[in-house]
DNA sequence: AATGAATGAGGGTTCATTCAT
DNA sequence: TATGAATGAACCCTCATTCAT
């Protein structure tokens, strides 16, 4: 909405090629506002800058576009996380990268995607599937594997790597939620960055191979 | 739903009392299975076994019924829990009560409401105001009551309160969530009595007065 | 509504008998208040203060109510109107007897009749056909025959009888059809007894044998 | 509805100029026959052609849709019977002009206007103050203009302009009123010229500056 | 006989989708 | 290809009517 100049322009210069990826952010920014059902068709389009019917041109119909929303728009920010985590050498550095770049990435417009998920999971349940495998998993994944590579070093102390990774991802993944559900609400909307090695600080006391057992 | 059989001979019968309870109960079930939107007043009726006008004779409308839903099913267990926690002598022990029962709480039928503010917060402000003030606020308002009064009296290191509280927070509300978003997967359904005390080992290590600072 | 107390006091010594007048007289305020389909029985029920089942005991159904009220709130007043004007002795002052006595029966509650008939009688065509030949046609029969009987006996000089009759009859249905259609409005309020004899006054010279043709 | 052939092979049409005016036309039509409340889109939809919810594209809801209807069907003639009227030289000749073209007016299809004000008067306040400042006030006042112009001249006897004028109006308000009413009596569909004559002669002597006081 | 809770068909309105332009 | 007027099925809600109490 703050670059409506932006927009204006790219009306008259519009490639056809643009127009399924400008519907599917507006998509997004609607369907994130309002919910599936009560997200008009209509709307989009108008965010869109294009008719009702020139949805249609590219997308089959509204749980179409919705699907098309959700999947073009995580996949690519996935890589980069990856690749530059496991460019670290030490598994505390490594988690320490994942899990800033991860919560950055959460925090933009896009990260309004476990959001919607968890609304309308039990309308779209290849959709539940496919971010269960894809997104979700894929990020338990990588943060397994290095807190698994952790203990195996000697880095970290034997313990559950599925409980750690747990602990490290459910309070990014919130942070995510109530952000985009509260919008309005300052508390939520704090810097990501200083939370994570907050939180880093505490946990990789909690394993850290040279402390006592604590109790 | 298993028992089709009574409802389908049920009479007219005349149960002012016991019928907004019913009703209630059914529309938690259709409103979580579906959302708000997607639910149709017909199928909550369904579910209570009355018919569709019946429901308007108890509730202004949808969204009235959507709010009572909620309003009516999440106050009654917080009583006890913060009754129950602040009964422990020691903080530590205060924390594992505290998170257990609660834990135990989010996994009912009921746990479903976190879940369900989450998917309609956009429409229905007040709800949000409701869930953060009385709900999750207070949540957070006891647990981290806990942590000062452990690092007060010297049990836990000195930290900040509400960084702890996230991380203990967080999984377990998140768990709340999967489970009610995927509820054909198993791996979301396992028991949490175990999974809070393998949290709190790793925290309490992260936060104990007497460890190293670990790194 | 402004004895309240009476119908209470009604309420507990009422007598069965009385029952469908009250209910009767109730539909006729809320019927022409609101239109037919506009009302709901349960006003009816709560303005004769009974339960909405106990009007079913005494009317088929709502039209039948509706049906019931128009007819039995005009007929009692048109006997007395009749009466009173053949008793005068002069055709000149049987019409001023009659409308006078109409006039006044059209200002008080049950006057809205007329204005209900209009307004539904497309819904109702054996109500139409009764008031045209019960209501408005015998009213219009009554002034006829005066209408002739002057012109007979000399008093008027020779004109259409039909004119002057709606010429007499139509002001005072307006009057009456404005009063129940514009309740607020106080110039439809007013006197009707001055209005028919400043109507008489210019219909009279306009029929009067002992005028010239005027032109 | 003599033109079902042609409707039915109608296939879909855009029309966006025509529609409103057949649209508020084919509503006018059904509310007239049935009032507002028993009326359904669905009727009026199928009167003008189109479909159900081609009718909200034009109009915000049913109560807009019959506020539309009163309001646009009723000014344009108003203006040229002032104009003619007011053309005549003599106040009788500007009085028996203005009635008849009044008269004619209120004889078409549109004349139901008066009819179907009074029937939903309590519904539509707003209507109410609309027809009686611009319809009927605005009649009334050009007629009284005239008789008090008669009355000036020396043509009319010294009276009171508000009695003719009431004397006068209220004939064909009523003879509008009835033919819409009772559409299928014969007696009520009479040529209004005749009458307006008849009736002229007869307020005419009554109020003739030359007679006698005639009693 | 009286009550008023319960019923369920019906109608206003919305909006995903289509299609003539 | 893009448009947006037109479509009509679907859903919320009302209320005349019924019937267990």
């Amino acid at each position: 909405m703050t670059d409506h100049s932006e927009k204006e322009v790219a009306q008259r210069h519009r490639r056809k090629d643009e127009r399924p990826g400008e519907i599917v952010l507006a998509a997004l920014k609607i369907f994130h506002a309002k919910g599936f059902s009560a997200t008009k068709i209509e709307n989009i389009a108008q965010e869109a800058g294009v008719a009702t019917g020139t949805v249609y041109r590219y997308f089959q119909n509204k749980q179409d576009l919705f699907k098309a929303a959700v999947r073009e728009l995580v996949i690519p920010s996935l890589d980069r996380i990856e690749e530059c985590a496991l460019a670290e050498p030490l598994p505390r550095e490594q988690l320490r990268t994942a899990l800033r770049l991860w919560a950055e990435a959460t925090q933009n417009n896009r990260g309004c995607i476990t959001k919607l998920i968890i609304a309308e999971a039990g309308n779209f349940p290849d959709l539940v599937v496919f971010f269960r495998e894809e997104i979700s998993g894929r990020v338990h994944r990588m943060l397994k594997r290095i807190v698994e590579d952790g203990i195996a070093t000697g880095d970290f102390r034997i313990c559950d790597p599925a409980i750690v990774v747990r602990l490290l991802a459910a309070p990014i993944v919130m942070a995510s939620i109530w952000r985009h559900t509260f919008p309005g609400i300052p508390e939520t909307q704090s810097d990501m960055t200083e939370q994570v090695d907050a939180l880093l600080e505490v946990v990789l006391k909690g394993i850290d191979a040279h402390q006592g057992t604590g109790r």
